[in-house]
DNA sequence: GGTACTCACCTTAGCTGC
DNA sequence: GACCGCAGCTAAGGTGAG
C-alpha cells in the first residue's frame, strides 16, 4: 500500500520565532546563536543566508561574513514552546508524528486523506493553520516515504541568494512513479547518512550524483562504505526506504556537555565541572524515572582532540554522587595541562536504578566511616528534584558548582550554542 | 586560523564464557 | 590443556543529523 508521508520543516524556525517578538528586525539580516567567541550559528535569516551565513557556522566567521546582521543569543525554552504549538497543529491532522526536531517532522497521513484530501492538499492546510495560529512560516515536502518527503521539503524552501531572496513554492510533492526522476539529479550528498566523510569516499568512485550511486554496484559501495551503511545508501539511492513514522521513539542515552570559555588546566577545575554536569545528567535520568549502568566521559583538548572514556557499573545509578564516583577515576586518568576546552558526560544502557547500601558506602577510602550512604545521596537528590520543581533550576545543586556569581547549573539547551563571551 | 550541543548508530577490537 | 568458533558484552572512535 502506498503511504503518504509529509516531511513538515520550519522556516529559520528560531529566526522566525524571535521575529515575532522583534518586528522592527523584519526583512534585515538576523542570526541567533552564540554569541562568544567559542560559539556558532542555530539559524540565520534568508537575508543574512545572502552574505554566505549558514547555521552551525562559526559565530566569529559569521561576523566577518556580515558584520552589519543582528545577533541574538537564542532562547532554547521558548523555541521548545512554540514547537509544542508547532506540534499541536500536525496533531489536527494526524496522530502518527515523528519529531526530528524543535523545528521539523514527519507526519504519516495515509490515513487522514478522506478526512482532509491528498496529500498536497493536507500539506497546504498545515501550512495555512501553522501561519494563521502561530505566524511562522513552513515547508512541506509530501512523498511516498519518509527520506523522499525530507528531500522534498528542502525543495520546497526558499532561496537566498547575493542578489537576493526568491520564495520557495512551500508545497512540493513526488508522486509515486516520479521517485526516480526526482532523485537520480541531485547531488549524493542530498541523501540522508552522506557526510563529508562518505562524501570523500564516494567521490574516489565518480560518484557526484544521486544516479551515478545508484549504478554502483552494492558490493562495491558496501567495500567504500561500510555493510550496513553501503545497503543502505544502496536502497536509498533507488528511492527505497520502509522506514515507518515512528511515533514514541525511546530514549537511549542522556548527556550534557559543554565547552567552556576559557580552557580548565588541573584537575580541580575539571572536578567541579564533572559534578555539574553529572548533576544535570542525574537529574534528567530521575526525571526519565530509569537509572543507567554504562557513563562516558568526553574531554576535548585545546587543540580540539577529542578522546571518551566509558565504565559501566555492575548496578544501575540516577544520583549525581553515584555517577561523580564512577567516573572519576578516567578523569584522573587524563592529564588536563595542555588544556581542556570541553567537558562531557552522558549515560546509557538504561535500567531500572538499583542504588542501594553497600560496603563502599559505608566506609571511605582511608577506613573511616563516610558521611552518607547511597541510599541518603538518592534521598537527598530526589529532594534536590522537588525544590527545583517548586523554585527553579537554579535554587539548588551542588556545593562545588557555587561561583560568585551564584550558582552555576547545566539545563538542556542552557548552553546550546557554545559559551557566552563572559560567564565566568 | 576557527569549529556547539544532543542523540543515534556503526565499526573495530578485545575480552569472556561456552 | 590447547585450540576453535561463536555469541555477547564492552570500550573507543567515527559519522551524521539537526
Amino acid at each position: 500500500m502506498t503511504r503518504t508521508i509529509l516531511h513538515v520543516d520550519m522556516d529559520a524556525f528560531y529566526v522566525s520565532v524571535e521575529l515575532r517578538r522583534r518586528p522592527d528586525l523584519v526583512g534585515q539580516p538576523v542570526v541567533v546563536g552564540g554569541t562568544g567567541s567559542r560559539g556558532v550559528i542555530a539559524a540565520a535569516s534568508y537575508e543574512a543566508r545572502r552574505f554566505g551565513v549558514f547555521s552551525a557556522m562559526p559565530s566569529a566567521t559569521a561576523r566577518r561574513l556580515c558584520p552589519h546582521a543582528v545577533f541574538l543569543p537564542g532562547d532554547h525554552d521558548l523555541y521548545g514552546s512554540v514547537s509544542a504549538e508547532v506540534h499541536e497543529v500536525f496533531h489536527s491532522v494526524t496522530p502518527f508524528i515523528e519529531p526530528l526536531a524543535l523545528d521539523e517532522a514527519f507526519l504519516d497521513v495515509t490515513g487522514s486523506v478522506r478526512l482532509f484530501g491528498d496529500g498536497v492538499a493536507i500539506a497546504h492546510r498545515v501550512r495555512d493553520l501553522v501561519w494563521d495560529r502561530l505566524q511562522l512560516r513552513c515547508s512541506v515536502g509530501v512523498a511516498p516515504n519518509k527520506f523522499l518527503a525530507k528531500l522534498a521539503s528542502k525543495a520546497a524552501k526558499p532561496v537566498a541568494r547575493p542578489d537576493g531572496v526568491s520564495p520557495g513554492p512551500g508545497v512540493v510533492e513526488v508522486r509515486p512513479g516520479e521517485e526516480l526522476a526526482f532523485l537520480h539529479p541531485l547531488p549524493v550528498k542530498a541523501l540522508w547518512g552522506v557526510g563529508p566523510a562518505t562524501l570523500e569516499r564516494l567521490t574516489r568512485f565518480g560518484v557526484t550524483t544521486v544516479g551515478d550511486l545508484a549504478q554502483l554496484d552494492e558490493a562495491t559501495l558496501v567495500a567504500a562504505v561500510g555493510s550496513a551503511h553501503g545497503r543502505h545508501l544502496h536502497q536509498l539511492s533507488w528511492a527505497i526506504d520502509d522506514r515507518p513514522v515512528e511515533v514514541d521513539r525511546e530514549t537511549k542515552s542522556i548527556g550534557h556537555e559543554e565547552t567552556f570559555a576559557t580552557d580548565r588546566h588541573t584537575h580541580d577545575e575539571l572536578h567541579r565541572e564533572l559534578v555539574r554536569l553529572a548533576d544535570a545528567v542525574a537529574a534528567r535520568l530521575r526525571a526519565h524515572g530509569t537509572g543507567a549502568r554504562t557513563f562516558q566521559l568526553k574531554v576535548r583538548f585545546a587543540g580540539f582532540h577529542t578522546i571518551t572514556r566509558a565504565v559501566t557499573v555492575p548496578a544501575a545509578l540516577q544520583t549525581a554522587h553515584g555517577i561523580v564516583q564512577a567516573l572519576e577515576p578516567l578523569l584522573q586518568a587524563v592529564d588536563p595541562s595542555p588544556g581542556v576546552r570541553l567537558l562531557g558526560v552522558s549515560a546509557s544502557n538504561f535500567a531500572e536504578s538499583a542504588e542501594q547500601l553497600s560496603m563502599d558506602d559505608l566506609l571511605t577510602g582511608d577506613g573511616g566511616v563516610a558521611s552518607a550512604t547511597a541510599g541518603e545521596w538518592q534521598a537527598a537528590e530526589e529532594t534536590m528534584d522537588a525544590i527545583r520543581s517548586r523554585f527553579g533550576r537554579s535554587a539548588i545543586g551542588p556545593a562545588s558548582a557555587v561561583t560568585r556569581d551564584g550558582l552555576r547549573v547545566v539545563r538542556k539547551g542552557g548552553q546550546q550554542w557554545g559559551p557566552d563571551e563572559h560567564p565566568e
